[in-house]
Parts: C-alpha cells; sequence; structure tokens
DNA sequence: TATTGTTATACTCTATAACTATA
DNA sequence: TATAGTTATAGAGTATAACAATA
C-alpha cells in the first residue's frame, strides 16, 4: 500500500462519513477494523454477487466448489477446515452442490468414514463461468484499491486471520 | 503498510493455508478479496466478543450505541445510513437497547415522525466500559499489523467501500 | 474411545412489505 | 404524496448436540 505521509494518514483518509453522510461522527467506529471489514465484505459481496448475476452460488458455495476443484478428493473434514465452517454446514452446502449436479461424492475404501468430493463435468462448467466472473470483479477491486494496495491488503488480513487464530487456542 | 519487493508479493505473505492446513490449494480464493474479509471480519469480531466477556453486546448494537453516543439526539434514518442497515433493522435493535435502559428516545417537536435517540447513564457507563475493551481489542491487532499496516489497512477498506458504494447506485 | 459425517433444531442477523402517523 | 418508524414475517447462513457408522 502507498503509504501516507507522517502523522497524516487519517486526513488522507477518503471522507467516508459511512455513506456519504452528511456530518456523523464516528467516534470509536472510526478507528474500528472490524467496523470496516464487515462493511467492506459486505460490499464485495454484493459486487459479486452481482456480477454472478443468474450464475448465482451462494458465498459458502463457491468457496466449496473452488476447494473442491482445486483438490479433488477432498474430505468434508478437509473442506470444513479450509473454508472455517463447521461440518454440519459443510454437509448441509454439498448437498445443494451434490443436488445442482455440480459435485458427486465417493467413500474413500480406506477409511470408509470419509467422503471424497470430486467436481463432475457440469460442475466443472459452472466453475469457469464463475472463475470467469470472479475474475471481472477482482479486477474491479484491484482497480478501486491499485494493484499494490490489493497484494498489500491480502497479506495483512492474512495476517490478521491467521494471529487471530493462533492466539484463540 | 509495508511493500513487499517487487514480485514477492504473494512468496512473501504469511502462509495462511487457511488455517495452518497441510497444503490445501486455495486456486482462485487466493486472491479473492472477499474471502479474507469474511474470515476477518469473523476473527476481528470473535476477538472482540471475546474481550467484552459480561459486557456482551451485539455486533450491530455497539455500532449504534457508539453512534449515539458521538451523535446525540440522532435519528433512526439517520442511524440506519450511518450503520448500514435497514430500518427495519435498526428499530429492532433499538428496542433492545431501549429495553436494557442504555438508551432513551424522545419525539422530534419539530417533526414528530422522528425520533432523538440519546444514551442513558447507564448506556454512558456500559459504553465506557466497552470502550476500554475496545481500545484492548484493537491494540491487539495494531500490535499483530503494525501501526502503518493498520492505518493503511483502513484507509484501504474505507476506498473499497465508498467505491463499491458509489458504484451500486 | 475417537473420528467422519448426518440430522434435527435453533439461533442470529437481516431485509421485505404492508402498515400507521405525520408531513 | 412522501417520509419516519413499526410490525409481522421470512430468509440466509450458521452452529450445537445427539446420533450412526466406522476406525
Amino acid at each position: 500500500m502507498e503509504r501516507s505521509g507522517p502523522g497524516v494518514a487519517d486526513t488522507a483518509s477518503p471522507s467516508l462519513r459511512v455513506v456519504e453522510n452528511e456530518a456523523i461522527k464516528l467516534g470509536l467506529l472510526d478507528d474500528f477494523i472490524g467496523y470496516y471489514l464487515r462493511l467492506a465484505y459486505e460490499e464485495a459481496f454484493q459486487d459479486f454477487t452481482q456480477e454472478l448475476g443468474a450464475d448465482s452460488l451462494k458465498p459458502g458455495s463457491f468457496a466449496l466448489l473452488s476447494l473442491i476443484v482445486e483438490n479433488p478428493g477432498i474430505t468434508q473434514t478437509e473442506l470444513s477446515r479450509a473454508a472455517g465452517r463447521d461440518k454440519s454446514s459443510v454437509t448441509t452446502a454439498l448437498r445443494l452442490l451434490e443436488d445442482d449436479g455440480l459435485i458427486e461424492r465417493r467413500r474413500l475404501p480406506d477409511d470408509r468414514r470419509s467422503y471424497a468430493s470430486e467436481v463432475t463435468a457440469k460442475g466443472q462448467a459452472v466453475y469457469g463461468r464463475i472463475a470467469a466472473k470472479a475474475k471481472i470483479h477482482s479486477d474491479r477491486l484491484e482497480t478501486i484499491v491499485g494493484a499494490d494496495d490489493k497484494n498489500a491488503l491480502l497479506r495483512v488480513l492474512k495476517t490478521l486471520i491467521v494471529s487471530l487464530r493462533q492466539r484463540e487456542r
């Protein structure tokens, strides 16, 4: 990210005013990362959803489908950890994907408790279309913040996630 | 944020692996801001919640209470815009705050359709405690990412929010 | 005993739409 | 007619807990 000059970080910020709001004071909120993370997530998600249009896929489903495409045969417990969701949530979401014919599951012969998920031909096709739209969406975000800031943003977000998760334990 | 050297942004990233996960490939997801925004929001929120402990206040309520403390007499429509929630959601959340005795509402004499919200003495006290805990939480996040990156993160998030909101219209 | 996945269930947060009252 | 706020309701998206099958 581009550095703001010393001491000018705040004043250099775009005037959020929460929306384009008159003169609402944010107080504590103005410095509260979680507040902006939530708003930014919501806006980004909505932008992606609009881009998807008819290929609508729930946010959780998109993450799962990507993980399955990238890691054929991944088990549900692995998906659960990777997506940061409970295994019961994964079960629910996977059933929807399976009902739509986008993925298939088969039992693992070496551990018959586990199910390996695979993308189907149809799922691959849908994923291809979604991937193209995801790229458009990603490019738009990158245009907004700039390539350097985008990479830095990802890096900082990952640092936050990893550190906070480690702290939980 | 500290710049990574040219071309090393990715490799310089902390190895997220989604958690500390073996070797799950993220594919598209690895470059997908929305994915990390969601995970980061969830982790940050959970950290804040744990810090709050008994003074638990819902995330939406915290934002509303802050806005009321900072903007005494703010109306519900203004709160709605500021918090990025529908007015019906604001109504529901305000009633909880009112039931808990943290805020009061009074009709505006000049426009009897509107209600002005004010924090009560009790609400002020609760807010004081929460503010102290919010500071602890914020300081922790700042320690994790560093002061420069924190300011840059806020700046980039605000840019994203503002730009995407403008685009919607 | 521990783990994988399923199910039933419930919770949290939110929005939509129709409404009342005021303007 | 338009706006502020309320209400009833529904919907995402998720987790908890108890469970069956397997290890």
